[in-house]
DNA sequence: ATTCTGCATGGATTG
DNA sequence: AATCCATGCAGAATC
């Protein structure tokens, strides 16, 4: 016996430990040898390439030193297998070439004591190098064999290394056709190494630990092919094939493929061919174009899903197939055992192949016709009992499952039985094509199946609906990510299109999801299980489909996260661009196509408030996986269309709130705030005074578009006055009392009566209520009775307004709460951002909420620049619109007209009270009247870019001002609220000649 | 300054 | 305890 010892730092080896106990000496231990000889190395088969060994006496001493580390254990001298063999045959007198080679080769054959860390980069490259796949034939028409070089040499007369060397210099080179040719045909004698399972009949994958070529070896084995009967590729219609591959991640992975013809002169790789039913293999080129014809298509291969193949070809290669080298040559079927996700636990997912699981685990008691069904490469099972050869259990081949992906995980601990649901019935091949590819993939059907159950694509917990299909194996998924759709909805979608619809899974959509990020997380299994697998974290485009046939392109990816991924759809192409542009101008557009249904549009990268149910569906998934990547179909339960940067359609729901996620979880006070319909939400925003909509239509539906944003301002009623006049009555939030309002007046959500500027003799709670009880119920029917009617018929609703009042003034207090108490309108800001320095009112004001009320006297520093600035932009616009100033007055004049609604709305406001008169110009020296205009006034303001805005101060231009908080004309488009259940307060109509707004209605 | 990108964090959920 | 995943965040890239 001959060990390789390490002395010295440089490796000998024992030529002879006869003289010793070697049962002291085991391999990869370090030792402490004394008393030994030294001597040349005799002979070619010697484990080191030294010069030098050693040998040992009966006087040698030998202490294993058990603690030294710093001594690698083993130290590796690679060879080509063909090198090796070539040597092999050098040899003469009793040196066994066989046993050379075995002795230094990889796996686990019997005389192998060689292992071989495989995590070294050599070493899986050299694993990999140099076999041939050969596809034999049997009676099964299920036995592909892995030949290495040295049977290689042995039947071609050349190694692997010459074959590729050849490819390279003439790829055209017909002498490898020439080669095949040899091969192609030959009765090769496997030795079978026989397990449990073979002997029991349970199993009739063999493991074959040797091949022989029985013209060559014919004296040196004693096995007899067990089909020497059969031709060995003479399986009609199949024509056999061998692939040779080398590392594929070691250069140019494609050149260093020889491709060889597996039938009809088509050329495959070894990832590019799917397993045929009948046995045998064929290319993915003809087997798209058979496609149709054949029961039971898989999954698309990975080549047609993914335009980044090779990457995936890499890993495979390099990983996968290594452990095949490492096990010695063993039944090509079994091969893919190594994909068990088990012993790659970290590896990433290159298969998705959720067939494989069902298929195996029928045809494990099929007698192995796992094999007949259409598989894709990959595809495949082999048996876990299988023992390697030395009798240990190999480590590569103990999972029964092909999936080299994590998303077999969530197979491997799956019973393996037999799957009623595999009887393919099909009465519709092409549905078959269509609906295969996930359908069969269902490992345990959610509910029981009925016997035989038409395997047509329709699954037994859909209704049966032709051109309906549900995936099979949604049991995989969480059920929170079930889809939900029912089959209404499907036919819905499907329409008059004869594509099917699969749902695949749905998921609630999160905030962040729907923000402007413009990525959205997938559920892992959602994503592994349906998606096609990505090993590159750069992912794959993803084609999606929407509901009116445009596709959209996200790329599905992932992050490291955890040791685990983390699966998302970010990016977008397609129409998403066209409506981004279409809308680049700050539109928000809310449209209301029917009661309960909006359809959300917010371009400006706002995030998009509307959670909805994203389902996955898989239409006509196998047939566009094939042409065109459409692999998935993106559908929303609603009429939607995408919002611009979430760029996933989506829809609004009425509520978010029961969402498992704790951040999305409200405390129910918020929750009660936030619950508020449609209808509520839009009675907080108030059109923009003095502004004219322009309706447009969208989709037949009408939208009031306005110029100006909305102004978030408390409900009140509307109604009209003994003058016909239109007012408003407000109810104070600490009385309850009902004040009058001017029409035009926009309220905070928190009025009370101290804020009663119009009628000072009410501005106090303890003032009466002008209203009695009959003329209060007189009011109601017309519109706080319907709010009433609501309330009644929604409990929520009251609630909800009081949301809507607490909504109101958060967003009324947002941004300046010290003002919000005494301020008529919300202010919003032009301030593009408050940099620190900054010494604009709001950044020179405490902190929102936290400051005091500003009395008219004081003289801090924010009031004094308040007042400065007001002062400031009195004077410009005084200057500047001195000519439209004159001509408002002679409107003014003509109350009946309403060309001119700042200048009416002024005057409105300037007459209804005597102590609100507002000044033009430097007249402005009312106390009450700066005070009310330094509350409305954009704190912010800058005069210059106020001048294009409202000619002639009044409280229009003002409040024009107020609401003007983002700069150029925002068009804010607001849905008409005609017809609403909840009456607020209507655009300030262009009312004039209202005297007092405290006269009494009539 | 804003957006994009990749990753980290930690609560929620599952096994 | 392990895993999922919603979200935050820092740095890079871009506007």
């Amino acid at each position: 016996m001959s060990l390789p010892v390490r002395v010295c730092n440089f490796y000998i080896y024992i030529l002879s430990v006869s003289d010793c106990n070697q049962e002291e000496v085991v391999e990869g231990n370090v030792y402490v040898f004394q008393n030994f000889q030294v001597r040349d190395s005799t002979g070619k088969l010697k484990p080191v390439s030294t010069k030098l060994c050693i040998r040992l006496l009966s006087s040698t001493t030998i202490e294993e030193q058990s603690n030294d580390h710093l001594i690698p254990r083993y130290k590796f001298e690679f060879m080509d297998f063909g090198d090796i063999n070539e040597e092999s045959k050098k040899v003469v007198g009793d040196e066994n070439p066989e046993y050379a080679i075995d002795n230094v080769s990889v796996g686990t054959l019997p005389s192998t004591r060689v292992f071989f860390n495989l995590d070294i980069e050599p070493v899986v490259e050299f694993r990999n190098r140099f076999r041939i796949l050969v596809l034999a034939d049997d009676k099964t028409h299920a036995c592909n064999v892995l030949l290495f070089d040295r049977i290689v040499k042995r039947l071609l007369g050349t190694t692997v290394t010459n074959i590729l060397s050849e490819m390279k210099k003439s790829p055209d080179s017909g002498s490898v056709k020439e080669m095949y040719k040899r091969i192609i045909g030959k009765e090769i004698s496997a030795k079978i190494l026989l397990s449990e399972g073979n002997k029991s009949g349970e199993s009739n994958i063999y493991e074959a630990v040797d091949l022989f070529d029985p013209t060559m070896l014919a004296s040196s084995s004693g096995e007899k092919s067990p089909e020497t009967n059969t031709s060995a590729f003479s399986h009609p219609g199949v024509v056999p094939g061998i692939e040779l591959f080398q590392t594929p991640g070691s250069a140019s992975s494609v050149s260093k493929k020889i491709k060889t013809q597996i039938h009809c002169g088509c050329i495959v790789s070894f990832h590019m061919f799917v397993l045929l039913d009948a046995g045998g293999i064929e290319c993915i080129t003809c087997t798209k174009k058979s496609f149709i014809l054949t029961p039971n298509p898989a999954w698309p291969p990975p080549s047609l899903l993914l335009p980044g193949l090779p990457e995936r070809i890499k890993d495979l290669s390099a990983k996968n197939w290594s452990s095949i080298a490492a096990s010695g040559p063993v039944p090509w079927r079994q091969a893919p055992s190594l994909f068990n996700p088990e012993l790659h636990p970290k590896m990433p997912s290159e298969f998705n192949i959720p067939t494989s699981k069902k298929l195996s685990d029928s045809m494990d008691k099929k007698e192995n016709l796992v094999f007949s069904g259409r598989l894709m490469n990959g595809g495949l099972k082999g048996d876990a009992s299988q023992i390697s050869e030395n009798g240990s259990k190999c480590e590569d081949q103990q999972s029964p499952y092909v999936n080299d992906n994590p998303h077999s995980a969530i197979l491997k601990n799956e019973p393996s039985s037999p799957n009623p649901d595999l009887t393919l019935n099909t009465t519709s091949k092409s549905e078959i094509a269509e609906h295969s590819s996930i359908s069969v993939s269902q490992a345990q059907p959610p509910a029981p199946l009925p016997a035989a159950a038409n395997y047509n694509g329709v699954d037994s917990f859909g209704e049966g609906q032709a051109q309906i299909g549900r995936p099979q194996d949604r049991n995989q998924l969480l059920p929170r990510y079930w889809p939900k759709i029912t089959e209404q909805e499907l036919q819905q979608i499907s329409g008059d299109s004869n594509s099917v619809i699969t749902p695949l899974f749905e998921k609630v959509l999160t905030a962040s999801d729907a923000g402007k990020i413009g990525r959205l997380v997938l559920p892992k299994k959602c994503a592994e299980v349906y998606l096609p697998p990505i090993s590159n974290p750069e992912g794959i485009p993803l084609p999606v489909q929407d509901l009116k046939g445009e596709e959209w392109v996200f790329q599905f990816r992932f992050w490291p996260n955890n040791n685990s991924r983390m699966y998302v759809l970010e990016g977008k192409k397609g129409p998403v661009n066209t409506r981004d542009k279409a809308s680049a101008h700050g539109d928000s557009t809310a449209k209301k196509s029917k009661p309960g249904e909006v359809t959300a549009q917010h371009n400006s990268k706002r995030n998009s408030v509307s959670y909805s149910p994203l389902t996955m569906n898989k239409a006509n998934l196998a047939d566009s996986g094939r042409k065109s990547n459409k692999v998935v179909e993106n559908k929303c339960d609603a009429k939607v269309k995408p919002a611009a940067k979430p760029d996933i359609p989506i829809k609004r729901k009425n509520s978010i709130l029961g969402s498992k996620s704790k951040r999305l979880r409200i405390e129910n006070e918020d929750m009660m705030e936030l619950k508020l319909t449609w209808e509520q939400a839009q009675g907080l925003f108030h059109p923009p005074p003095n502004n004219v909509p322009k309706i447009v239509l969208i989709d037949g539906c009408e939208i009031e578009e306005f110029e100006e944003p909305p102004i978030i301002g408390r409900p009140t009623i509307v109604a009209k006055n003994n003058l016909g006049e239109i007012i408003q009555w407000a109810q104070c939030e600490d009385c309850f009392k009902w004040r009058k309002v001017p029409g035009y007046a926009i309220l905070p959500s928190r009025w009370t009566c101290s804020e009663n500027l119009w009628d000072p003799k009410r501005s106090l709670c303890s003032a009466d209520q002008e209203l009695t009880l009959d003329e209060l119920e007189d009011l109601l029917p017309s519109a706080g009775a319907k709010k009433m009617k609501a309330e009644k018929e929604d409990p929520d609703s009251l609630e909800a307004l009081e949301g809507l009042d607490a909504l109101a003034n958060v967003a009324i207090q947002e941004d300046g709460d010290a003002y919000a108490s005494s301020s008529l309108h919300t202010t919003t800001t032009k301030h593009p951002r408050h940099r620190p320095g900054c010494s604009c009112i709001v950044c020179i004001q405490p902190p929102s909420g936290k400051g005091h009320k500003h009395k008219q006297t004081c003289t801090c520093n924010l009031c004094m620049t308040v007042k400065r600035r007001f002062k400031t932009l009195m004077l410009r616009r005084e200057i500047k619109q001195s000519e439209k100033a004159e001509t408002a007055r002679q409107k003014l004049q003509q109350p009946e007209q309403s060309g001119d609604d700042d200048i009416q709305m002024f005057c409105d406001a300037g007459n209804s009270s005597s102590s609100h008169n507002l000044v033009n110009g430097e007249g402005s020296n009312n106390d009450q009247s700066k005070k009310k205009l330094s509350n409305q006034l954009d704190l912010n303001i800058h005069p210059e870019r106020e001048e294009d805005l409202s000619p002639v101060l009044n409280s229009g231009s003002i409040t024009r001002m107020i609401q003007d908080g983002t700069g150029g004309p925002q068009k804010v488009k607001k849905i008409s609220r005609s017809g609403g259940n909840l009456v607020v307060s209507q655009p300030p109509p262009p009312e004039v000649g209202v005297e007092n707004y405290s006269t009494d209605v009539a």
